[in-house]
DNA sequence: GTAATATTAAAACAAACGTTTAAAATATCC
DNA sequence: GGATATTTTAAACGTTTGTTTTAATATTAC
């Protein structure tokens, strides 16, 4: 068997880019079962044993897909959250600055173009309800190190509060999130035109606001 | 070709509805596409043909089931929207008790049973997530003209809140609901235990009041 | 340029899918 | 209880799936 990650080749990494291009708007889609290689190959220009070749499998080929578009987007929440704890000098944090963190990369991603505005909020959704194993084993390898980050800031900022209300809150932060990008598509319609789904920046607002809000409300004791 | 929908049998009513209840249960857990007929004429002790004779086609199946669930939670919605009118005296509705008649129901439905408990839960959020077009139709038909009523009582308690606010936040009460109850399973492992996730009279009162707040925070002018 | 390697291409594999057909078994009705 | 309609069963159909194999074609190195 080759080695499935060659990184010494420069015209190949174009099949490969293209092929994982085309893996991420159909996953994004219509989910891991409805991601057929063949479709994949062919929109990407090129053969079946392509994909085998640089993958090995269709699950190592969908989870690097995957790690390479979750991976930048926790590195920015990160980032965020370091800037805003630098900011503060030594201050806990606003609920609002923590959930901003964790919510404003998701809409710098979507906002880049028109081909991420349109897959990234559906992709991202759908590993949280997609049943496959090797998502949920991801999942927790990918998120669980982060949710322990924004958790510590959290309890920075709510010393009182009981553990178990920060977690249930920080949950239906997340879900919020999750659900609103999951449903993105369909707010244009239910509203008949009232809303505008392509209003990126609008919805990322939106979304902070309704969450930091709403989590305030989850917790016996605000702290601001 | 014979009548799908059979109303005058009683023994191949179990068979029917034993069918019925393994189609819910894998397509909470694994989506359309990763639910098999051969998969659900097994565990439902019977046979493949079976389920052809009952229903034509998985579509058609999974089409039934789902309008089985549904319908029974939208109408105890509608009905708790009704007898909150009915006790208000004409008086606008709080935000809470409109939200409270949307989310109360998806509760009730799943401390019905463990079987339900564990089941419904992601089977909505999954209805919500899935590509299939048949469930985005009949999402359309369920849920627009029940999505109308709400928001006319939200624009009754709101009268001076812009629409296009009120179509957005009641987007995203719906998304934290729906994400909530998807992710359900994972607020466990993702506190450590620190949450149990049988406690749904608590996630419920939480829900309600996570989607509360940040609706009213979410609109220019809150009346309350 | 030639040998070695990396990459694509075509074809075939077994397994699983939704669906259909035809016959056996069961229930219902007079 | 026999005739009729209803339900269950078993077997097969054609497709499509992920994966492998084998050969052809680019690319790289010397």
């Amino acid at each position: 068997m080759q080695d499935s990650n060659p990184t010494f080749s420069s015209k190949s990494e174009k099949t490969r880019n293209r092929l994982l291009k085309t893996t991420e708007s159909i996953f994004a889609t219509r989910g891991f079962g409805g991601l057929t290689l063949r479709e994949v190959a062919q929109k990407s220009q090129t053969n079946l044993a392509s994909a085998y070749y640089h993958f090995g499998s269709k699950e190592a080929m969908v989870l690097e897909m995957l790690q390479a578009r979750v991976k930048p987007i926790n590195r920015r929440r990160m980032h965020y959250l370091e800037k805003a704890r630098a900011q503060s000098a030594g201050k806990p944090l606003n609920t609002k600055d923590i959930l901003r963190a964790l919510i404003l990369p998701i809409g710098e991603e979507i906002a880049k173009s028109t081909h991420t505005r349109q897959t990234l909020a559906q992709l991202v959704a759908r590993t949280f309800t997609e049943p496959a194993k090797f998502i949920q084993t991801m999942h927790r390898k990918f998120f669980g190190e982060l949710c322990e980050k924004f958790m510590d800031e959290l309890r920075r900022t709510h010393p009182k509060v009981e553990e178990k209300d920060l977690y249930w809150n920080l949950h239906l932060s997340i879900s919020s999130m999750l659900g609103a990008l999951a449903q993105h598509r369909r707010l244009k319609d239910f509203s008949k035109g009232t809303c505008d789904e392509d209003d990126t920046q609008d919805m990322i607002e939106r979304l902070i606001t309704f969450a930091t809000h709403g989590f305030e409300a989850g917790i016996s004791q605000p702290s601001v």
